[in-house]
DNA sequence: CTGTTAGCGCATTCAC
DNA sequence: GTGAATGCGCTAACAG
């Protein structure tokens, strides 16, 4: 003999609970006079169903936890929003939760997220690349769920082809005229390393020569790379472009040619990844790759709907993991135009301080 | 009998449902042997605890919901960080949805997050300012509440000053010497009025006089604030300063400069609201006005969860509603470093195309 | 068409 | 110490 809302309605109606409910859902077997009646008195008490109680019988609970490394970065914050957009339009609500680039946290958040019930799983992992602990940790959980940005194989991913964007980079710097390209690497995750794999690849494929001295690591933060590049920029022969794992890391260089007096595209070209907001604005507007993120956010949430679906549908029958690249694009500002007049002239060092 | 994971776990060691319950809540009452093979089965039988189960009977969820207008704006990301921040600290999590700037889908969506039961609500509200409904809404959802940024009055609200932050932008661009300045006020909402009021105050308070030419509406974005810098630029006497009600605004302004050759700060200084990301990597680094967003969500999240534990501990009693305010900080850029030479020159207009 | 009944998984009060 | 019983608010399958 509950108390709940739906009860209250049916006990100042005199009538019964489940005639209440049949009315609130709009089943057709309730005459249209008491349905009139339960919504009006329902929406008088201003009867509200209750989600968890509904969920608890109905085991799903409409949402879907994102898990993101952080969101400082603007990569995540733009992905979320594609994801948001995506569900709200299926009905599904967002549980977000960062893991801070811990591994660690990152286990005790999915293990919340999924204690939580949510019905699918979107993250971006913060474990190194490789590591099986994730899928597997996911696959025993349960839950239906997807990888984004960062890479994992042999399970449901929505991302990009970061090889790709590496040999699109370098290709443009290349086709600038660029030869001693120097390249920012990023931390151990798999989008910074498919990027300087793909840097190489396109280094090797126009017969340029590799040089170690010419990749470093750093964050993907601006401090990071500008430190970075001033390090570079002193080196002899200096580099004559770089391409920085992403757009923060060439903000850094750009601000270490400034501090250099290195004149940018003149003596060295610049190309970033990402497409940060107001990088057309910078000092020298900032030659990129685009990701459209929000689609990546979108596409993944679609994804994951769809499994939920599946799954509802029938049950055991898994569909084989699927892999959903966004095409990146290469958006060039002036910070690899070079003047045409340098393009055959061979590269020159930065004025030592 | 209920076969939940609680009393799979029961089962399987042959006791009582309620003899591993304590088990797990680590009640002294329980032989330490008993406890140590409940939490050995528990943890191999990989139970976890239904959160929805909990919370439909300690009625607590444990869920802050969050209401942006949108999370284009790195405004409201942020300010979501800090908010996340917060709530996860204190083992909250967060439900996060956006209203996309519109009433109806705000009121919708508050409707669904209290229907989810959240434990509290953090909302940055897209009526129009002095709408009663918002507040009124929130009110008798019986949830507690705390508004953030856009300000409505006798309610729980953390933001900043705005008033303060139009006298602080104005005053500066006074003391460097600006004295015809212009204002692009953002759209109608709490904090674009504000910072206007604030430019007025200062204006008024400096003796300058105050021209309705100079005072443009625009959305809170570069391509809006662009066009209408171009109309202001163009006026005679065209404006020395203009002060962008934020940041993207502002960047429209230097973009509307560079196009007509306009040379900042030497004869146009430029100041925006939000210290944005990147703003000091412009063609021309922003002065502006710091928010400490982050501070804003984290401080609205601590603001909120002693509400929540103030109504756990004594019914009824609520305590009196709380304005909170941020400091803004003015942090000065290139963009309103008026050469010295400049500084009591009539200012110029801007070069007509 | 309407009313009765039995749980969903967990928290909690009370006997044993 | 441990076990049985009750209910949170809602859904769903069934009788009347």
């Amino acid at each position: 003999m509950g108390k709940g809302k739906l009860q209250a309605v049916a006990d100042s109606l005199q009538i019964s609970l489940s005639t209440v409910y049949a009315a609130l859902q709009g089943r057709p077997d309730i005459s249209s006079k008491t349905r009139e009646e339960v919504l009006a008195r329902a929406r008088e008490l201003n009867y509200r169903p209750n989600w968890l109680a509904r969920s608890l019988v109905t085991r799903q609970t409409h949402l879907i936890g994102v898990l993101v490394p952080d969101l400082v970065s603007s990569f995540f914050t733009e992905l979320t929003r594609g994801t948001e957009l995506a569900a709200a339009a299926a009905g599904y609500n967002l549980l977000l939760c960062n893991s801070q680039e811990s591994p660690e946290s990152e286990d005790a958040k999915i293990a919340l997220l999924v204690s939580r019930q949510v019905d699918g799983l979107i993250v971006a992992s913060s474990h190194a690349p490789g590591t099986r602990t994730v899928t597997e940790h996911l696959q025993e959980s349960g839950v239906p769920f997807v990888l984004v940005d960062r890479y994992f194989a042999g399970v449901n991913y929505v991302g990009l082809d970061d090889r790709k964007i590496g040999r699109i980079a370098t290709e443009h710097l290349i086709a600038q005229g660029y030869h001693r390209i120097a390249h920012l690497r990023g931390p151990n995750v798999s989008t910074a390393n498919g990027r300087w794999e793909g840097y190489r690849q396109a280094l090797r494929a126009a017969g340029l020569p590799l040089h170690n001295e010419y990749v470093q690591r750093v964050d993907f933060s601006p401090e990071s790379g500008r430190e970075a590049a001033l390090r570079l920029l002193k080196t002899s022969p200096a580099p004559d472009a770089i391409f920085a794992a992403n757009d923060p890391i060439a903000i850094g260089v750009l601000q270490a040619a400034r501090d250099l007096g290195i004149d940018v595209p003149g003596q060295l070209g610049v190309v970033g990844v990402g497409n940060f907001q107001h990088v057309a604005d910078l000092s020298v507007p900032l030659t990129t790759i685009d990701q459209n993120k929000v689609a990546v956010g979108e596409t993944a949430a679609r994804l994951l709907l769809d499994l939920i679906a599946m799954r509802q549908g029938q049950p055991g029958h898994e569909a084989p993991p699927r892999t959903v690249l966004i095409e990146p694009i290469l958006v060039v500002r002036a910070s690899t135009q070079r003047p045409a007049a340098a393009k055959k002239a061979k590269a020159v060092g930065g004025k030592k301080k």
